[in-house]
This record gives C-alpha cells, structure tokens and sequence, in this order.
DNA sequence: AAATTAATTAAATATCTATTTAAATCTTGA
DNA sequence: TCAAGATTTAAATAGATATTTAATTAATTT
C-alpha cells in the first residue's frame, strides 16, 4: 500500500535534510518479518522497500537477527510494561474478578488491532510463538515471562480450588486463543461467508476483544474435573 | 534422533533391493518443516538426512512446494475424516453435548501427541495456521474449510442464542487454544518451571486433551454478553 | 536374452543470500 | 573554514538455494 520512499540521488554520499531511516526500516521490516517470516524475508528486498541499499540496514542495524529483534522488541516490551501497569492497578485497586484479569492482560495487544502496522506486528507475534527456534524462544521468554507468571500468579489466587499446574495450562490456552484471533490469519471472514450477521457494531477491535474475554474467562473459571 | 539412511553406494544407479524413500523424505521433511518453516528448510539438508542427492527429492516430488503439500496433505485428510466420522456418529447416536462435540474435533489432533513424528506434524500445523502466505491459505481451506463449518453449524444448534458470526468465531478460539496447546512451541516447563505439581498422571497426551476440552467446553457455552 | 522402465548420482545452471569494504557526500562542532 | 563524524552507495565476497540434465545401475517386462 503505503510504502515508505527515501528521496533517491543517485550515488553514494549523504543526502540532504533529515532522513529518519531507522524508522522507515522497522516498519517496512515489520511489515515483511510478518508475511514472510524470518528465513523468508530477504534484506534486500527490506532496502528496495524502503529505496535504499541493503548495506544501510546493516549500517543501522548491524545484522539480519539484531534487526528482527530490534522489531519485536520495539512494541513488546511496551506490552510488557502495560500490562504490569494493569495487573498493578487493579491489585491497587483492591477487589477484581478473572473477567478483569483477562482483560488487563488482552487489553495492551488488543489496541494494535487498530491500525495496519499493528496488526502487521500481531501477525509476526503470533508467527514467533509458533517458531520453535532458538532465537524466538530466547525473545518470547526474555520479555514476557516475568509479565505472564505474574498474571498467572493472579489468577491461581482468584482459583484457589484449580491446581497450579492447570492455571498455567489456562493461561496459555487464553495465549494461544488470542494469538490467532488477533493475528487475522484465520480469516474468519472466509469461514463465515455467506453467514451475513454484517460488519459487527461498535469497532472491529473492541467487538474481538470482548468475544475473546468472554470465552476465555468462561473457559478460566470452569469448574476442575 | 533416530536419522533414517539409505545403504549408500557411491555413484549413480537404481541400488539393489527396496528403499521405500518416498516415505522417509516425508518423515524427515515433516520435522524440518516443523521446526524450521517452509522457507528456512532446504532442500539439500533434507536430502543430506536421508542420505541422498537433492535430485532424488525432485524426482519423488517434484520440487519444494509439492514435497510440503504432499507433507501436510498425509495426515490432514486423515484428521478430516475422523472428525466427519465423529460428527456423523454422534448425530446418528441422537442427543449430544458441547463437550462432546468439542471432544470429537479435538480427539484426531490428540492422538497426534503420542508420537514425535505426529509431534512434528501438530507443530507444523501450527505453523501452517499462521502463515499468511497463499499456499498456506490455500491449504488449509482446501483440507479444514468443510468440516469446520460442520461443527461450527452444529454448535449453532447446540447454542441457539449465540448469532451465528459469534459461535463461527468461538470456533476459531477453539482453534487457537489447542493449536498452541497441542504444538509444545508454548514451553509450558519452562514457565511452570519450580511449579512442580511433578509431571502429569495418566499420559501426558490424555491429560492434555481433558484440560483443552474443559477449558473451550466453558468458553463455548459462556452466555452472550 | 533383450528391451524397457525405475531409481539413483554427479555435475552444472542460474539465482539469490547476508555481509563487508572503500569511497562519496553531507552535517556539525571547533 | 576545516576537521571530524554521520549517512549513504557501489561493488565485491563468499556462499547457499532450487532445479535440470545426462549418465548409470538395477528391476521388470517381453
């Protein structure tokens, strides 16, 4: 759609005013880390993107990996903190309920369903969480193990009858459940074709993220068997 | 582990006896597949597994793209079957449940948990459900799309006050809880590290399928809020 | 036994890949 | 104004990739 153009002279050398590069790279690579993955997003064609050589992206990121990494790191460690945020402000708060508890924790990756660039990042952490490569491990956990322990720290409290053991099983049956919803690679549109409830009221965004906190508090509370 | 190999002789021409190598480039393929995605697994290194040429792998499937849909297709019309078969079974045995419908979706990915191989193919398929790529969607339409719908419209049945774009879009957050559950990329040992509830009783593959029946059972029957 | 078909390899083809190096141009600070 | 630093390119490096072709050996058919 909208790709991000440097202002081309021919030859090296560097180019008058202002730039801001680093940017437009995170952004076209977000882009193609998401469609494509890592092995099959190619540097090159990254730089054509953005109208630039593939030695600038090394000039600014040193290598392939440290770029992917830059990109993830760029909204996840956001999500991270907001959702510490969250879970913080409703222990302040005192009294809360798992519904609550689910959408603290749904509500920071939620908001990026609301632009293109976002979702194009939601597609991508969805990707990385099913990539059981090293590199996506070692991010996954450098970021969102604190946040997710301590959400399900919160949760065996609210479920004192539920086994440890099966509150993390449910928090990352709630992850994988909203992973894929979010990540629009299930094309709902496609299965529910010819259904014709219409465009859902009220937002795209907050319509999913309601459908997804009333399945999975359901799904958090059900009674142990 | 347990790396499959062709009595090797040096220099071309049809070796004595039978080798039945069509089958080990799909076993070895899977795993690659799995754990390196459609673009990050090579040719040459799959041939180099089985302890053959890449030419060899163009003349049983004749290039990459096919060797992957020949890879997914094994056992994804098998999966289909069985749930068209657990669907026709429980409507011809009269009254059902949601947890029973729900049960007989997820019982034919399950029983892939027993194996490391059908480990693979779950991480696989996994991997296939968030890749946006055509031939992903393609796939995936081709071999899902009808059964889906099946029980998508005997859940309909079963939850009569919940639209029908609702209960489409319950399905898919079936799918993504057990997606993630069943492909082992959610490294539930390393968050519940020091938990230590101890492993599982009673199978792990067992014990895995009760928990994702109970937790979507609740969220599929949560009232419409 | 001869001819045909099946299964395999070695080698070549034609790209595509990430990354580095040196040079070129602009900006900034002294 | 001049030197130092920042940002860019062109070109080279060193491989890796999927696929095709022709040759080779074994099995099967006639």
């Amino acid at each position: 759609m909208d790709r991000i153009m440097a202002k081309k002279r021919n030859g090296p050398g560097r180019p008058g005013g202002q730039t801001n590069l680093s940017e437009s790279i995170l952004d076209v690579a977000e882009q193609m880390f998401a469609d494509n993955g890592f092995a099959g997003t190619a540097m090159r064609h990254v730089a054509e993107r953005i109208g630039a050589t593939p030695a600038l992206i090394n000039y600014y990121f040193s290598n392939k990996e440290t770029l992917f990494r830059a990109v993830f790191l760029r909204r996840a460690e956001k999500i991270t903190e907001d959702r510490m945020a969250r879970l913080a402000a409703l222990e302040a708060a005192g009294g809360y309920c798992v519904e609550d508890l689910v959408r603290a924790f749904l509500e920071p990756t939620a908001a990026l369903l609301d632009t293109a660039q976002g979702r194009s990042f939601l597609r991508l952490h969805s990707r990385l969480h099913m990539e059981p490569e090293e590199i996506a491990f070692a991010l996954r956990r450098q970021v969102y193990q604190a946040s997710t322990r301590a959400y399900a720290e919160a949760f065996a409290r609210l479920l004192p009858d539920l086994p440890p053991r099966r509150v993390y099983h449910r928090v990352s049956l709630m992850v994988g459940a909203y992973l894929y919803a979010f990540s629009d690679t299930n094309r709902l549109g496609e299965l529910t074709e010819g259904i014709g409830d219409g465009p859902l009221p009220g937002g795209e965004g907050d319509r999913m993220l309601q459908d997804v906190v009333e399945f999975v508090a359901a799904g958090m509370r059900a009674s142990p068997g």
